[in-house]
DNA sequence: ATTCGGGGTTCCCTGAAGGAACTCATGCTG
DNA sequence: CAGCATGAGTTCCTTCAGGGAACCCCGAAT
């Protein structure tokens, strides 16, 4: 084993980077996201080599990220989000947030966000599930829970 | 250049992946996040190499995600957060949840986040800018922005 | 003067990404 | 019906990045 495998670390980002930290993934996650579900779709806009697409798509169906939905008498297949993928799907925005304050430059962001619910132009905000503050990476202490490792 | 560079995309998710999108970036934010800060403490934590840990220290630098801060009269390093790399950390807690509730398993998580505020064991919760409402992938249109391609 | 320990640097080897050509099954066109 | 187009992979080769281990440098402690 070359590149060190993360899913057995005791670590939900690791794990986590094992379903999508690989190289192409995350804007893999985001193209499916915006309604480019096909495999030459994808393709294209990244312009990703086709064997890794190959291997990364079926790696995501593997881990319940997408699902494959025929379209075609053809074996013909759209990839779709699973609730699971949909969740995943968090992680995206709050990485665009991040990108559109710290690398967008004087152009401004790429794209923008309107949320459904009001209607404005928003972006992602963190906020505590319990009391509905907000919760950055000052606002908490990091606890064994029970999965720690021995 | 053989691995493609996603820095030049007109895209803030891949501009941000071109910041921490290296295999090992997260877990090296996440650790001195917690805490590891000098060269040591993180590679006998991850068990990464050598040569990998200083490139990813440099290019965290770099992009300004950490600043190094001498703790020694001999040229000795800690690696601190920024206010970069510090809302950077917002992702690591989103990817982190995620992981929680779909890869922990029967164990259960194997860390914790109480949240300062309100004293409780809490996630993330990711809720419009604007409204205050929830914000999740299907809650959002998304639009070109000014910093759109042609 | 020698050892130690932190923080790298150098080396080689293997495996993964890029790129382009090839395959295969089906549907359309003439 | 023959031939071409199309979507979705598959195969093959080359190049580069990650793993692993040894080596280096420099100030402090003994």
């Amino acid at each position: 084993m070359q590149r060190t495998q993360f899913g057995d670390m005791t670590c939900s980002i690791a794990r986590t980077l094992d379903v999508i930290g690989e190289p192409w993934s995350p804007l893999i996650l985001r193209d499916v996201w915006v309604g480019l579900t096909r495999f030459e779709q994808i393709q294209a806009d990244l312009g990703i080599s086709r064997k890794v697409l190959t291997e990364r798509l079926n790696h995501l169906v593997d881990q319940g990220v997408f699902e494959r939905r025929p379209y075609d008498a053809r074996p013909r297949f759209e990839y779709h989000l699973t609730e699971k993928g949909t969740e995943l799907v968090e992680m995206l925005m709050v990485m665009a947030r991040w990108g559109d304050r710290w690398l967008a430059g004087s152009a401004g962001p790429p794209v923008l966000y309107r949320h459904h619910a009001c209607g404005e132009i928003a972006s992602v905000d963190p906020r505590c599930s319990r009391c509905g503050d907000p919760m950055h990476a000052d606002d908490v202490d990091v606890l064994p829970g029970p999965g720690a490792a021995t």
